[in-house]
RNA sequence: CGCGGGGUAGAGCAGUCCGGUUAGCUCGUCGGGCUCAUAACCCGGAGGUCGUGAGGUUCAAAUCCCACCCCCGCAA
């Protein structure tokens, strides 16, 4: 079975190397075009790229998927069916009928809820319990493709968005793989999906990091964990600085939302913070400026006191 | 040349602007004491080329000047 894989980040990566594991030829990796990145603005390539390359697969970067040419391509490599993961783009109708199977995509929810850009972030963030993985035809809508094959994951208490990324991330491949039997066999189903029980979970923006210390306790721990280990939860110190929180936990306590209720330094030492319902014992921070350190260190530089407020 | 912070004991920091006796604090660590016990408390100790440069200035540099290396946050 001839394939061509659509995907851009690590996610993505991880899906590839499973098909590549599980014996499937990927005639092609289409990415998205290098983008600046990090101090410099040093021009990055996708972990897809990175690894497609590794792996002496060709690698396609299209500024425009509706472009002739690129369909000219795709038509010339005929790949039985176009895989696709967190590609960051709407594939156009003329690219979704080329393959003669079809194209499927690997979604990291259980469709129908969750659809869009960063739903492993949004379940956590919202306090499931379960999410998972889910295969699908894809159609033209966003996420809307008939279902077939999902997996179910728990969320666990203790999991961040790194944690569960990286277990979808293994999941992942034998996933499509088994998926892509039952394509080339025509036995794959087609689960329509219910709209009456789909959400969305958008694109996690810079305001949507801002922790409100009102929320409760618990809603707050799940926000930190959703958001961690990347791009984090922030908030400020009196001065204005701002200050990402890594970990937390949720524990007793009360008092006005984001006051300093107490500090220690010692061994596993914290940041107790009073929240609308109960408090958030912080571990772990990176201050504006530094890079991570534990919240017992950060109080030992006597950078914090008690009483100040939190916001 | 995108913006900014920083490299001082194992960790987090102060000291640097206004150069000057033994480079300080919190924690850890080692030893001792107290205690039924302890991550608590008390006493004592070890541990630092102050990023690099047989560089510059100076009577004197962690502190001023120059060059280089490295780390990090933002933004994207």
């Amino acid at each position: 079975m001839k394939l061509i894989f659509m995907g851009t980040p690590d996610l993505a990566a991880a899906c590839l190397s499973g098909l590549l594991d599980g014996g499937y030829t990927v005639t092609a990796a289409v990415t998205q075009a290098d983008r600046p990145r990090g101090r410099g603005y040093a021009l990055t390539p996708p972990p897809v790229k990175e690894l497609a390359m590794a792996r002496g697969i060709p690698v396609w970067q299209p500024t425009d998927l509706r472009a002739p040419e690129f369909l000219a391509q795709i038509r010339e490599a005929a790949p039985d069916a176009i895989v696709v993961v967190a590609y960051g783009r709407i594939l156009p109708p003329a690219l979704l009928d080329c393959p003669r199977l079809g194209c499927i995509n690997l979604h990291a929810s259980l469709l129908p809820r969750y659809r869009g850009a960063a739903p492993i972030q949004r379940a956590i963030m919202n306090g499931e319990t379960e999410t998972g993985l889910t295969t699908m035809h894809m159609a033209e809508g966003l996420d809307t493709g008939d279902m077939i094959l999902s997996e179910r994951l728990a969320i666990r208490p203790e999991d961040n968005f790194g944690t569960l990324h990286d277990r979808m991330a293994v999941c992942g491949g034998p996933l499509l793989c088994r998926t892509l039997a039952m394509l080339a066999t025509g036995t794959a189903p087609r689960l329509v999906q219910d709209e009456a029980k789909a959400s969305y979970a958008a694109k996690i923006r810079k305001e949507d990091c801002a922790l409100d210390f009102r929320r409760s306790a618990s809603e707050l721990d799940c926000h930190i964990r959703g958001l961690s280990p990347a791009p984090l939860a922030f908030c400020h110190r009196p001065d204005g600085r701002m200050l990402k929180i890594l970990r937390a936990e949720p524990t007793e306590g009360s008092g006005k939302p984001g006051e300093v209720l107490a500090l220690s330094d010692r061994r596993e030492g914290s940041i107790t913070v009073a929240c609308g319902t109960g408090a958030l014992r912080i571990r772990e921070v990176v201050p504006e400026g530094k890079g991570r350190m534990r919240a017992a260190d950060y109080v030992r530089g006597r950078q914090i006191r008690e009483k100040e407020v939190l916001y």
